[in-house]
DNA sequence: TTATCCTCGCCAATTACCTCA
DNA sequence: CCTGAGGTAATTGGCGAGGAT
């Protein structure tokens, strides 16, 4: 059994244990197959790899991307940096959109009381004008496919990558980040939900076992308290074995076990596996 | 050497906004 | 046009690691 999903350029593939022979997903005690990226890529998904600072150069046009795909809000243009934006961020240094954006939540802005207020006088003014409250941008089909294709390589970017990433991108490292992270909570949620489909699997399976093998001990309760059972028997055409002695015997003969054996009322060969797995109380031996 | 503080990066949860049926 | 659902960018708060003192 295979489930497959494809989302947001997430391939999702689940084998469950008849055919998983080949599952190589560390993380993943289960032991289940699970591709969270595509295929190709031998990318793992929570190894954290240092990569190259060096970006492969986009022989596109950054600006010409955003132009395509950018969005108009009330006639401001979301994608559009600041004017100062970029020299901001080169510097390591916050745009007033990003406030927040060098550092992690607002609490990074806490401790930067300059930034702070800034961020809320922006956020008042934004009140009165009603331009820019949280904007919030579409990125462009080629700013997403470039990050996509650098999440496959590496899930997580170093200060270096994700300024370079940033500037060839024409976003904000803050934006980058945020990319990030939230791609990276899809892939788990992903993986979570097929963990999920799973362990429901080996639940249904171990169930309808359990209902198997219960069906069964009754069966056998029910044929060793039936006094025809041994009567019944069909002779076994293999190798048997005494339940008393635990002595193996040949094909059995019209006449019953050999004259070293007593009576077959009380002792009786058996087939070879059918009191394996048998409780001891089923025993014959009492 | 140890304790404390600070910075940074990540994560989980949540919010806010956008798109589409 | 309105609306609800789903997707996702962005925010918030917490935590641990590592460096400086």
């Amino acid at each position: 059994m295979m489930v497959e999903k494809e989302d947001l350029g997430l391939s999702l593939s689940l084998s469950f244990p008849d055919n998983n022979k080949n599952s190589t997903t560390t993380n993943n005690p289960l032991h289940h197959q699970l591709n969270l990226i595509p295929s190709s890529s031998p990318f793992n998904l929570f190894h954290k790899t240092s990569w190259t600072d060096s970006f492969p150069s986009s022989d596109r046009n950054s600006e010409t991307c955003r132009v395509e795909t950018r969005t108009f809000l009330k006639g401001i243009d979301v994608n559009r940096l600041p004017a100062t934006a970029d020299a901001d961020e080169e510097a390591g240094v916050s745009s007033p959109n990003s406030t927040i954006s060098s550092v992690s939540g607002n609490k990074r802005s806490e401790r930067e009381t300059n930034n702070c207020e800034e961020h809320e006088m922006e956020r008042a003014s934004d009140e009165e004008d009603g331009e820019t409250s949280r904007k919030k941008l579409r990125l462009s089909k080629d700013q997403s496919a470039v990050l996509e294709e650098t999440f496959k390589e590496h899930n997580t970017l170093n200060p270096k990558q994700k300024l370079a990433l940033a500037k060839r991108l024409g976003l904000r490292p803050r934006q980058v980040e945020v990319w990030f992270q939230n791609r990276r909570a899809r892939t788990k949620l992903k993986q979570t939900e097929v963990d999920c489909e799973f362990l429901k699997r080996c639940c249904e399976n171990l169930t309808e076992e359990n209902r198997r093998l219960q069906k069964e001990v009754q069966e056998l309760r029910a044929l060793k308290l039936s006094p025809q059972f041994y009567m019944q028997m069909t002779p076994p055409t293999t190798l048997t074995m005494c339940p008393s002695c635990e002595r193996v015997a040949g094909p059995q003969s019209s006449s019953g076990p050999t004259s070293t054996h007593v009576g077959p009322a009380q002792h009786r060969p058996m087939p070879f596996n059918l009191w394996a797995n048998t409780p001891k109380s089923l025993h014959p031996r009492s």
